[in-house]
DNA sequence: TCACTTACTTACCAAAAGGAAACTATAGGT
DNA sequence: ACCTATAGTTTCCTTTTGGTAAGTAAGTGA
């Protein structure tokens, strides 16, 4: 059974998890840090060739979720070939820095955590 | 098959997508944020019965992710019946204000995204 | 001998997420 | 008549995630 917009009433009582839970998918975070670094409205295809390696479907299904709940402003013109343009609404940028935040947090811990794992690893391996 | 902990080396280019992908999961960011709270640290009962619905199985993998990332100290004192406590290490404690920050942000903005949602979703029912 | 405790591990299963590829509409160009 | 372009949708499939329930170790107390 697929998992609609509707069904993302789970957890009301929890701001914090029914909030993040959207986050915790695979391209949500990195659509909205992407359009936040773009000063201008992008475009579909223009989105999916930046990220690569997102199917139609996901980048579909992730900003139609990102719209839903207020962070993305879809533009849509009337024209053939169709053309349709997304950026950050104000609730979308305000987002921005904690998880630009976040991001820098990664980039700087990025080889103490590699590290880190590496030598997890290697304890189990002694241990086993 | 099952992903196994040195699986996990995928996105090694993107420092980013690479330590986020952990959080992406339905537990993380929770336990730190627990841990984070509490001033003292936690066994591992005590984790699950503050969290209220996490199963042993999920608890268990999210502490190991989170010990092998090294952004939790395990304690394990050879006891019977066992103790095992659990606290954040400083990398910890150092993504703490990023993820309070996200968590304040979420209470914040609450209410502003679950009407964004329904009004959504009311417009979905107009246009099909 | 049996039950009880804690902190797990394991096997099995259901649900959810996400990818690939085909299909859609519509107009313009050749 | 056919190809191109954009921004999707749909179907089918595989992978990943996470839950349940049972099993484990090892000493203590009844």
């Amino acid at each position: 059974m697929k998992k609609k917009l509707e069904d993302y009433d789970l957890h009301a009582s929890c701001p914090i998890r029914n909030v993040l839970d959207r986050f915790g998918d695979k391209w949500s975070i990195l659509v909205i840090l992407l359009l936040g670094e773009h000063k201008t409205a992008m475009r579909f295809n223009e989105v999916a060739q930046t990220i690569g390696d997102i199917s139609q479907k996901m980048l579909t299904v992730t900003l139609r979720t990102l719209e839903a709940d207020g962070m993305v402003m879809r533009k849509h013109y009337p024209e053939i070939p169709p053309r349709v343009e997304y950026e950050l609404t104000e609730l979308g940028k305000s987002l921005l820095p904690h998880i630009n935040g976040l991001a820098q947090w990664a980039v700087k811990n990025y080889d103490t955590i590699t590290k880190s794992r590496k030598k997890f690893i290697a304890k189990k391996q002694l241990v086993s």
